[in-house]
DNA sequence: ACACTTTATAAAGCCCCTTTCCGAACCCCT
DNA sequence: AGGGGTTCGGAAAGGGGCTTTATAAAGTGT
């Protein structure tokens, strides 16, 4: 709410290692035209960050004629980041390099029965510590683990406050964790993961205004507005699923009637399905990943109930979609997660028609529609760039009265 | 996009104004603590606000013992501010004083044959002489016009890119009003008029995430996000109106179906009320005021088909907001424009039941829904806020190379 | 070698906010 | 009436940021 000039010290480091990571080995004058600062500006943040070790110089680049460009370039070894993706499911976890590229990978499968958090939080540290081992890497140069779990969540006290799909309720996570996990924690959902993932290193680099919309079991989406994450007074801004589409249609999970999710979520998709093709044998009535799969290859094969059940899917994701980019009118959306990966090219084509439909003339003109460019689990990639995010905002605040930060806690090893 | 340390000062210039002119008179202790600022930043930028006459010392008070506190107030003499309202039927305009109090009106009726742009702008010139003139005020003492036309506006080429109503495409507004009108001009649309109006002397004043709904002819929604007015990329963000709500319902003017303001809006409440009595004597099939009127006055005697047409536009209308909710997870929603102010508490009762099983728990918690109290037309207070800001941002550019003001231009007078 | 070009760093200047200090203004008490 | 205490308001100093300008460093070309 207060701003100071320290905020734009902040955003400008973000800004600067942002392109680092993108465009690897780089000059400063190349930053220095990309983020629009001046040259010793930029030179004074370069100067940080490899004071941080965070990146490294490289050598040097020709100059037509004089001094030859320094080079600088992510310094891979400088530390290491982790991202946790805590689903229905599974529980997922990467270790990144500075780079953002993955060195290790742990997954946990995680039964209907075991819904506690005690359970969940186990996994979580069982695949950590996996990561960690594999990757080799001593435990100090991990920067900070970034945790995204489903539902509500409150970072000021580090509590999900609420998961639907274990119904919890007021879930002290974070110092749950703090008892397995040693490294600097970070709590957020998978809405605004995968939307800081697009944000950093995906289809909304460099753009103010964008929303990443989370087709999955769940549906959501990310908002960037003005340049940064929107997250609402409670951090609970984007719940997109729960949105009103069809007045009295389909029950939701959640309690209410013709909730987008039900229309486009993979649940959703499945009734599409069962719709236009009862008997379909791309049904498989009790697996999600499946059905979507089969619905990916019926559309590869040109199977009539495959394009019908996803043109009628684009129908209601189109509207959905439509109504955001007259809401918010953003430069790019972006569609992300399993479900947008898993039916790709056809589904975004159906969906660009069927916006071009229903939204008005002038936000449209200004919209692109894209597939997340992502290759990986967009999720473990935005959980791991909050941790990222976290370990850069330490730098701004010198030695002696530090603010607390902001309840990323590097704790003590349990004793 | 670029955020620079101007910024935080043009910002604090605009929270000091906005206090004093709320509480006036008030010392700079008070602002201080209001504002959050130290005392001698206040004391700086009221020395600005000062220099440029725009408040007045007027006094001093007692302070428990001490050197008294100096008072400073508004300069209701320190000039004035135009706000215009163009509607479908009527231009509204309002000359205020410094502390946006009214100080003259005029209304021009705009007849239904009378879409040309050149027939509005000439409303628009004669009403505006006539404010002029109603309050004796010297030309020079005019600090700015804010305009408001329905539709979208592209505010960097001053065109009315898009008004549905008149059918017009990129008029030229801007360069038309300037042949007319010799003081800055200040274009926008009511949407974000009346957010503007609510965020300095409204229910949202203070609150960093705010959602203004408009509910009058057109619908539409007034974004507050992070403090500021949300204008999306291309500044037509907020169009709610046409987002659809119903899929494959009613069928909207802008060619669509379902959308939300064929349900909330005045001609939708219309349909309402036929749905629930199709021979209610409050049906004034052909005007808008008169029904919304009639139903106002049905709710006061307890009409059940008045009861039940308000009950179902709440359905609607709180469906709808608790999308908004759940999107944006604001602070404060408030019901503002003609038909929220009409039908007053028992729509807003209802609505605020019907948000209640609609939003989601944890934004639902976070989020107040009230009646705009703005007890003129927002419109004119919002169009006279922008020209009001416009004057505040000439402050910071030093003489000098100034960077060209954004679009709202000072043209002579017609030769 | 010397001039020229280009890069990187250092210095100076400006803007913004805050903290600190001190004179001014007023109260109350003696 | 004249001090002491209290509070206000302005000025100065300090810290953080960004930019422009100057200077040093490292090349190329003649």
């Amino acid at each position: 709410m207060k701003r100071t000039s320290r905020d734009i010290r902040t955003a400008n480091r973000y800004e600067v290692l942002r392109q680092i990571i993108a465009e690897s080995p780089t000059s400063r004058q190349e930053l220095a035209a990309a983020t629009g600062l001046s040259l010793a500006t930029v030179a004074t943040l370069v100067g940080e960050l490899l004071e941080l070790r965070m990146i490294t110089e490289v050598g040097f680049e020709d100059s037509a004629g004089g001094r030859p460009r320094g080079l600088v370039a992510v310094n891979s070894s400088g530390g290491a980041l982790i991202g946790v993706d805590i689903a229905e499911t599974y529980v997922h976890v990467e270790l990144f390099d500075l780079g953002l590229n993955v060195l290790a990978r742990a997954e946990e499968d995680v039964r209907a029965s075991e819904s506690l958090p005690e359970q969940v939080v186990g996994h979580v540290a069982t695949a950590v510590g996996s990561v960690v081992t594999q990757a080799g890497i001593e435990g100090a140069r991990v920067l900070g683990v970034g945790v995204s779990v489903p539902g509500q969540v409150d970072r000021a006290t580090g509590t999900s406050e609420y998961a639907p799909n274990w119904d919890w309720h007021d879930v002290p996570l974070l110092d749950l964790l703090t008892e397995h996990i040693a490294y600097p924690l970070h709590l957020d959902n998978p809405l605004r993961a995968s939307a800081v993932a697009e944000l950093w290193f995906g289809a909304a680099r460099g753009r103010g205004n964008a929303v990443v919309v989370n087709l999955g079991t769940g549906v959501g989406a990310g908002l960037v507005l003005g340049g940064a994450l929107h997250r609402g007074v409670s951090n609970s801004a984007g719940e997109w699923g729960h949105t009103t589409m069809v007045l009295d249609g389909r029950l939701c999970r959640c309690g209410n009637h013709g909730c987008v999710e039900t229309y486009v979520g993979a649940r959703g998709i499945m009734l599409n399905l069962r719709e236009v093709g009862p008997d379909s044998p791309l049904l498989h009535p009790d697996d999600q990943t499946a059905t979507i799969d089969a619905l990916a290859r019926g559309l590869a094969t040109g199977d009539p109930v495959a394009r019908r059940a996803v043109h009628e899917t684009a129908r209601y994701l189109g509207a959905g979609v439509a109504d955001l980019v007259n809401l918010f009118n953003p430069e790019i959306v972006v569609l992300s997660s399993w479900v947008a990966r898993t039916l790709g090219e056809p589904l975004l084509h159906e969906v660009r028609e069927a916006v071009n439909r229903h939204a008005l003339p002038r936000p449209l003109a200004a919209t692109e529609i894209v597939l997340s460019p992502i290759p990986t689990d967009p999720v473990c990639l935005g959980a791991a760039t909050f941790a990222l995010e976290g370990a850069l905002q330490v730098v701004g605040q010198k030695n002696g009265k530090r603010t607390a930060p902001p309840r990323s806690r590097a704790a003590a090893p349990p004793s």
